[in-house]
DNA sequence: CATGAATGAGGATTCATTCAT
DNA sequence: TATGAATGAATCCTCATTCAT
């Protein structure tokens, strides 16, 4: 139980890039296909077209594939919400609320069922780790929209805890529940409308 | 794939009964405290104190042990959310959104664990059509709530459905992330004030 | 690292049990024939004629194997070194000498060649465990014949210790190198006029 | 299994000879910690410091590591047994016994798990053939002590051969049960005035 | 010479499930 | 009805060894 989740070593070379990629790449696919409980080592090495004994060459074990691929994803989905609210430090409330959702669901229209599989499927396997590290991270982004409240610092951290905590949920569950409100944006009218109502 | 989850057979003699509960708390204790991917049905029977050939005996395979634990574990909860609306019909709004709130998290402080790996482990077990069942009854509850505010019908629907997931959402994550204020009535307070400003 | 060796369960029914002696058989052979360095469990089940998962019903681990194997097979060469001196109690040194010097050659002749991969083989093994246990009760039966000699008790000790080491390094090498000295009593010879010159 | 073990080349320039060596040290040092069971070639290429294509160029596989490094460290145990007899050609047997008894215990301080290795763990690995070429040689040593006394020439060899097999495993099970006694110079003590008693 | 990368065969172990009593 | 016993397929992972640069 006391593994390490890190990848074995970072290729130098562009042959064993190249390796390491696809290995990530058939993780996300089988991901998202089978589901965590059926993705199996020698099902990713296959996919991904390579022996698995080079998988293990990268990942120590099975969960570290999940790990790494769930770190990189995070990353990536962190740095686009914080992109898209640069330049917009003046911006109305309204503004950063129409940004903050756009953003939101933009990321998650982007391999939609993988943000699914993380948060569905391996909350036990993601919470056991470092990679809560984001979290704060997020919120700070949030806090941008709760400083227009007038509201004691305590309660604009709750708030930010709401409106993430609800703003996340809602999308994944209508990636579910209403896919076509989230491609016609209504589900957007909806959710700022009700963030605009909370602020 | 193509099987059936339904338990084999309703057991009607005492012993029976008895065996067939053991099993079903058994796999609740190890679906909470191993999670669903270390669930093992020989642990299960070991852990109910039968034989793996009598789980067998009520349960043709493995997923069907969550499937039917999860549906027995549903009811009881719908139950008891309607159970807190009987006698509240000409109840004001805030009433509604009290008795609401207040109900969501009582039902989700027994066996809070159960509920978390429900909706966060095993979704793609349970979203086997069968078990959505439920679910529109449930939102049937919402629109007691929804009524209230002056919107076409398509709207309240899709008002109740967020208020519904709004509130799982914001107690499950409130389980793991302010466990304290989910004990000390603080996010009810924050959870009945947010709704009553959606309705 | 921490792992128990001991069979999981012992077999009660007629079946199982000689499944359980089928395997423990089929490592003496395989132990034998192949050496520890090649026995596999997947080998082992094969040549028991039962199912890997069998085998794993009864023993934990592949070392295990070897453990137990080890266990029965050092406890039967203890009684029969003991039955040996049964009703010796009074006889000159000589008889002892000799008595002891048949007894162990008979021992190592029954299966030489494990007690061979025993001692030569796996010690490392071996040594970790609970095995020393009989040792003790073996050099008691040693003192029996340095009592004669005229020592201090830490001498009778260190001597009985001696002649244990000597009577069974020689038996085990002379199975290596003079296999026909052992089998025409050459060697039995020469180790009882051995041990009678140092007592 | 028709394979050599020699290794593949006898490396001339002063690099090489520095890598062929570290692979061998490495191969002793992870055989005494780990033991052979455990020994992989790509560990000892990574403790050596060399990578595993490099250990290859040197040895055509696993067991020509420890088959060579066996062969060296034969080699240099006989050449200090024999050393140690120089210029003592008149000496009396009491003398010869002594040096004997010393040169071996000498011989096997150092790096004591290194002998026990090869003595307990991979006898069987050892035993081809070319192995035992210095065995004869190391008897010769013996007949040295064993002229003194008037027996046939054959029971010469055979009192050798006794005399080498039981000093050396009373030494080798001395460094597990007695090594105190070892260090102090009691064993020796004993060992000789054993020795002695059998000339 | 040296090495980073790659691999396929195999090995220990688990698990859902069936069988025989 | 209940159960001890049995199992084969699959799973994670390792290792000796080869390849390409």
């Amino acid at each position: 139980m006391a593994q390490s989740f890190k990848p074995l070593k970072m290729p130098t070379q562009a042959r064993s890039r190249l390796t390491y990629q696809s290995i990530l790449e058939a993780t996300a696919y089988i991901l998202i296909e089978d589901g965590y409980t059926n993705l199996t080592t020698n099902h990713v090495a296959e996919r991904a077209g390579v022996s698995i004994a080079s998988l293990y060459q990268y990942f120590p074990n099975k969960e570290s594939l999940v790990v790494t691929l769930h770190h990189e994803h995070a990353k990536s989905t962190r740095a686009q919400i914080q992109q898209a609210f640069v330049n917009e430090e003046n911006a109305s409330l309204e503004t950063l609320v129409n940004i903050f959702v756009d953003a939101m669901i933009n990321v998650h229209s982007v391999e939609p069922e993988l943000h699914r599989v993380f948060q569905e499927e391996i909350p036990r396997l993601l919470k056991s780790e470092i990679i809560q590290e984001g979290n704060d991270e997020f919120i700070a982004v949030l806090t941008k929209l709760t400083q227009h409240s007038a509201h004691s610092l305590e309660e604009q951290k709750n708030l930010a805890w709401m409106i993430r905590t609800m703003t996340h949920s809602v999308i994944h569950q209508a990636l579910m529940d209403r896919p076509d409100d989230l491609v016609s944006g209504q589900l957007a009218q909806e959710l700022k409308s009700i963030l605009l109502k909370l602020l």
